[in-house]
DNA sequence: AATTTGCCTATTGACTTGATAGGTATTAGG
DNA sequence: CCTAATACCTATCAAGTCAATAGGCAAATT
């Protein structure tokens, strides 16, 4: 199950993606939209700003914006930074293999097959694709 | 993540698909083999036998058995019971759409698919698809 | 100076995880 | 009949995670 810090945290980067109109837009006001509280947006939202994803305005009349294009987030990068790594076993996320039953291990490979699975799948998946539903409006 | 029990669930059922000469084998020789305590896979094995995947025999001479063939099992309804249903999130796994954001839910189509996309994954595998490296013999 | 915003630390209750402990019931073999 | 080997049952536990909530400090615009 994903959780909410990664569900909100999608959530968040799509309204800014949204309302994306060169000004900065106060969580409170995504708290709203969204639905969620502010408190609690405060905590995953730290952790976006931290790691580069957002770029945060204080004082009045400031608030957050997407630090690159939208097309250029993946929602793979997203819900790693959330959740942590996507492995479904320890033993595929740390580097050197330290399990003593590797070798002959039978779901090994299983392991291996969905990881790649839903890797590739979040990884292949850009943040503006989540968005095509509202048809974009294109300036001919 | 997947949790310990689906994963020595998992193990426990593939222990038994390759020790299925007939007998059964007792709790004692499956968490010798695997390396994990006995009394943890109490709890496991209960699941598998409450839910018909196992057949115990309790005194002297006893132990469990598949119930069925190793290749009508699916990895997916292992999983499943083990862990709980595959779903990402809530809102897919119960049968009414309770969220009121649902109609206009931007993250739903991608939990959707991603949701399929285990399943089907899940699902399609036998349990002895994971047994194949060790080359079966066949009697020709 | 006042207001609006982000930022920081701490706390909390419910729940889950990964076990451990000790005892009871059942059955085959000597 | 007795004993050993097995499954089965209930309870307990420490540590961690989850999903928040609370209160205040820092920064910047007007």
């Amino acid at each position: 199950m994903i959780s909410t810090r990664g569900r909100y945290a999608l959530r968040v980067m799509l309204d800014l993606a949204e309302n994306d109109n060169g000004t900065n837009v106060p969580l409170k006001d995504i708290a709203e939209r969204q639905g969620i509280s502010k408190k609690y947006l405060e905590i995953i939202v730290k952790d976006l700003v931290k790691s580069g994803f957002l770029t945060a305005v204080s004082g009045k009349g400031g608030g957050y914006r997407l630090s690159r294009a939208p097309e250029d987030y993946t929602i793979g990068e997203i819900i790693e930074l959330m959740e942590g790594p996507l492995a479904p076993v320890a033993c595929l996320s740390s580097e050197e293999m330290t399990c003593p039953r590797s070798g002959n291990c039978l779901t090994l490979p299983l392991w291996k097959e969905y990881y790649k699975l839903i890797h590739d799948f979040f990884y292949s998946k850009k943040l503006t694709d989540l968005l095509s539903d509202r048809a974009p409006v294109y300036y001919i």
